[in-house]
DNA sequence: AATGAATGAGATTTCATTCAT
DNA sequence: AATGAATGAAATCTCATTCAT
């Protein structure tokens, strides 16, 4: 690492501001693993935090706490992250990435046209649950916390777009008809998430899934079919 | 020190208090104010301390703050809470004596059979949706909030409770079809649940909320309707 | 306190950053001491802040070493400066009111053409040896200490103009003859300056005061005076 | 926790070292380095380290920005130098060596009688002036830091004598005549002392140096010229 | 000989809570 | 009944130093 390297990392070194006092941080992680070891103990911090969020919250959740269930020193903790604030982005980011994957992948297929209505219903109906049981808990977590960082504030913005994706798709589906496309489009995605959602986190036990499946299927199915 | 070990000695959650020294193990109010001015001040501090909450959460939240916006100082606050979580249990307290009060008027006007379905239907979204509205920011940290003092984790219990009694409606209505009422009891009030706090939380300021209404109704309606 | 003071006293709050990194923190006191006790506070954090700073220099001070010396909780401290850097401030702000009072008064005294300019020199010096004497160990800390807060290093600009000052002074004088006025000033000051420091700081126990000042004083007015 | 408490607890400054765990008392150096590309890695620690201490003084610079500077692992550091100390004490001792061979040379210049006196008094300024730029801001920073190791409060210790070495030249020289051949000594290396720092570090970039040199001169030569 | 990952004591700072007035 | 100063445990974060490779 060059002195120029070195300072870019330390945010401090007065630049109207000092240590341990509130500063802009730096919200790009601090230094890239080069070895196996460091990659893994990376890896361990991001999972235990990524637990620790989803079952406690961000705001309550510690560093001390994270880098403990990590089984690392609080040092090696910040050797990576800056702060508490950065694992979480990193971890938002990475999860996102996985998530708009998966979300257009079902928009595709929502849209295709050779593949009967009511069947791509429950596809995208599926493919929302799988979405929801992987992580539930951070995924949960993220919707629910209010106060996150800043930057984080637009990464639901995209699902805005959400709604107006299928929208389109709605429109072009021959086997479809609605009176306001917008407004159906809105009440069967929110139906699809809070369902998916409740049935993930909420759900009691002894349900029968599948059938609770068909059924909600078929009453957005039976809304929104010609 | 493992996640183990970090957590028998962190365990004080909710047991003591989060933070700080002196810990009074009490959890009911230290005072009850016999003068007008002291309810003034108890007053004062439920209003600053739920819309502080609602706002932020109840995590990040402190004292010193709702203290300050209730304009009364941090000694006054803890004349009548001896907590800052007895604020909390208070506040949900009152709330969900409304709540349960307006569920409670929201099913019986359901399940009368003289009101057709859809618009008994109807009816039950707009109580759900004005539930709602009265301090969305509240109702919402309730139900979003992880780590919530233990007596309040039995909150949400009774709600759990709502889908039984609208199946056992659901079943005593004549012009009403289900090939299973435990299963549509859930995706009813889950939908309408998840519609009406989209409608007061997230919807787009420009949707036509009348229009939004006929149309969930209608979903639902033709769903279930004989 | 209101809501609208809290939050101006709060720097943290996810303004684009959270706690603990780097902030950028208001410069500004913290909370006006309303009580006589607390006054007393902050004078014994402030004394106990200039003795420590000057005795080992203001990197290596800590901000618990600071309440400990002032009998103080390090919550006390922090109640009323955000941070080591603004008690620094402070300090510096009192001391430069100080010093700039007294430097203005020896130029008007070292500008009155009535008194000699032997007995002017001499009276000069003498003041500045009782400005070294004032606190002298923090004063040579403020000019020796190398990452002072950016605020501050505009501090000894003001000393800058003092040369500028004096060369004004000598060619007013009519007792007075110099080959380059400016040259002359600066030599002058710093000469008086380095005599001083040195005479407060580092001179031998032993040293015949009086006669040092004589000395000095024969050496620069011989060299200056017509 | 009192000042004197706190004292106690805190007396490991410069006994250990000023923080970390593991501390390691021996004070020379580890490993004497045997290859020639080892030698290339402690003399760019040395010189990475003699600017930065240089720059920002001892207390705020880290052993790892040294590193990094150095273009060397924290590793390879620690590995020719067992403490952040000891690399300070290492460039203290060659500095001052240096310093001293070169008073040694000036002073004998300064008491040679075949030189007339006021030429020798310019030739001691310009050499102390030499001094004061080869590395300036090292220079500097020895005499402003306030806590350097003890092995290095004698340092300055050796500087005392110089103004003990200039009496008896004085003493020596015919051409000169002082009342207090003991304080004059003292007057003439503190003032040549502190001219050249200010001309170094100091003076505006527009000043005329050899003008400034010819005033100083005039104005010490003048004082103790016969 | 060199690397850089890991460590943990200790620095800075916050905030729930108490207590003197 | 009210005030606000004071407290200190605990949170965040740094950096000298060690150690496995």
């Amino acid at each position: 690492m060059s002195d120029e390297e070195y300072r870019r990392q330390e945010s401090h070194i007065f630049q109207g501001t000092e240590k341990g006092t509130h500063r802009s941080p730096s919200l790009t992680p601090r230094k890239e693993p080069r070895q196996e070891r460091a990659r893994l103990t990376v890896e361990a911090i991001l999972t235990a935090a990524r637990e620790l969020f989803g079952k406690r919250g961000y705001a309550v959740v510690t560093t001390n706490h994270i880098a403990a269930r990590a089984g690392v020193s609080i040092g090696s903790l910040y050797q990576y992250f800056p702060n508490k604030e950065t694992i979480l982005i990193r971890l938002v980011e990475d999860h996102l990435h996985d998530v708009n994957d998966q979300i257009e992948a079902a928009l595709t297929d929502f849209a295709n046209p050779a593949v009967p209505f009511t069947e791509a219903l429950e596809n995208l109906f599926r493919r929302s649950l799988a979405l929801h049981e992987e992580d539930p808990d951070f995924h949960r977590m993220l919707g629910a916390e209010l106060e996150l960082p800043p930057v984080l504030q637009g990464a639901h913005y995209r699902r805005g777009q959400y709604a107006e994706r299928i929208a389109i798709i709605l429109r072009g589906r021959p086997d479809v008809h609605c009176r306001d496309y917008g407004i159906t489009a809105h009440i069967l995605s929110q139906t699809l998430e809070a369902l998916s959602r409740w049935l993930v986190h909420s759900a009691p036990t002894d349900l029968d899934r599948e059938r609770f499946i068909r059924e909600a299927v078929t009453m957005v199915a039976g809304y929104v079919s010609r």
